[in-house]
DNA sequence: GCTTGATCTGAACGCGCGTTCAGGAAATTC
DNA sequence: GAATTTCCTGAACGCGCGTTCAGATCAAGC
């Protein structure tokens, strides 16, 4: 446990990929050199290659860390009972995991197509893994009575890229607050399953 | 109107708006010289310069041709008369419109970001032009009392959002007819906007 | 058929890219 | 305190980048 005098391993992959989640969300993974990451990190460009194998792998690995703590995130959430308070729920928790994560999502939505094809696949299923919740939940309420719902899979698509939306322009110091947000997109959420709008 | 033998300069302007439209839509703005440009269209890439003063000025140009036709399409959609009826006929036109034009939607929503900052204004206003069409349908709906939205905004860029994950799953040979999609996103669409689904 | 003007070629400019690697420095192990 | 291991530096590799420009080519105008 001495203290370390910059070469700790852990601490300059934990900067490394900060550094490239930032900058790959901003200026996108083909504008990004490895010498800017390493600048923003305090070494040279060479000093990544202890921590990543090339900057393919730091792209796939990034986006695959994201899918994977959402999926464990959606999987803890505590559980409900009805199909209107699931999907209540679902659409809180998938607003705010996002809203906290503004980077990671951006990479995860554009930068798919920077993949090598093997990395695609995995990221690929890692998305229809989670897409698979919303879908389960609108089934369910189908299945109930309580949904109207013509094509499941597609309202879940389309369910989530309506709240994907939000992260392009919410800001905190807007003029709703993330829970204003988070109720108008309960009550638009349950228009497009047709389990009619809470009163007003 | 003599026969031309490769230097014309209408029909290479033509090829490489073409083929920057395409590359840029399959690899990204970034990634794409504009010698591979140039290869596609059969000339050096000196010779493009004849024809853009320079990169930048080409994506700009893309864009803003792409979101100036589509204003100029939604402008002319023949006039309806119910918010319903609105509504159903924007919903229509979104989707055709944008399927009909993978690449340059696909351009115009994930190259913001290498706009230099002039460009992007310009650029983020068209888009806002446009996102003032479907708001305008929900304000009247809400204000003849046939919509439930609390904020006609946010539902506007929510419904828009939606329908524009659809170009990203859409495959002409798939489960669906893109007449199919409409009516889905139609039904899903009222939903949001709280004006009851039609019945099964 | 010569001149003009538009269009393209081909080479060049300086620069930054991803990646590799020999060698040095510091922490850890014995 | 010597040996080992870990991490980093600094230089180098070949390559492709956006852009420029002098000169060639060719259709159009007179």
């Amino acid at each position: 446990m001495a203290k370390r005098r910059g070469h700790d391993a852990a601490e300059t992959d934990r900067r490394m990929r900060a550094a490239a989640l930032r900058l790959f969300a901003r200026h996108g993974y083909a504008a990004v050199s490895m010498r800017r990451i390493a600048a923003e990190v305090g070494v040279q460009a060479g000093a990544l290659y202890t921590h990543t194998p090339d900057k393919q792998t730091l792209l796939f690995s990034l986006m695959a860390e994201h899918l994977r703590e959402l999926l464990a995130a959606v999987a803890a959430l505590p559980p409900a009972q009805t199909p209107d308070a699931r999907l209540d729920q679902f659409v809180d928790f998938h607003i705010r995991f996002h809203r906290a994560r503004p980077d990671a999502v951006f990479i995860a939505y554009m930068e798919l197509r920077n993949l090598s094809p093997g990395n695609f696949r995995v990221i690929e299923g890692l998305r229809r893994d989670y897409e698979a919740w919303p879908e389960a939940i609108l089934r369910d309420g189908r299945a109930e009575g309580v949904f109207v719902v013509p094509d499941p899979k597609i309202a879940a698509i389309g369910l989530i890229a309506m709240l994907n939306g939000i992260n392009t322009w919410y800001r905190d110091s807007g003029r709703l607050s993330l829970g204003d947000v988070v109720e108008i997109h309960r009550r638009m959420a349950r228009g497009i399953v047709g389990a009619g709008a809470a009163p007003a």
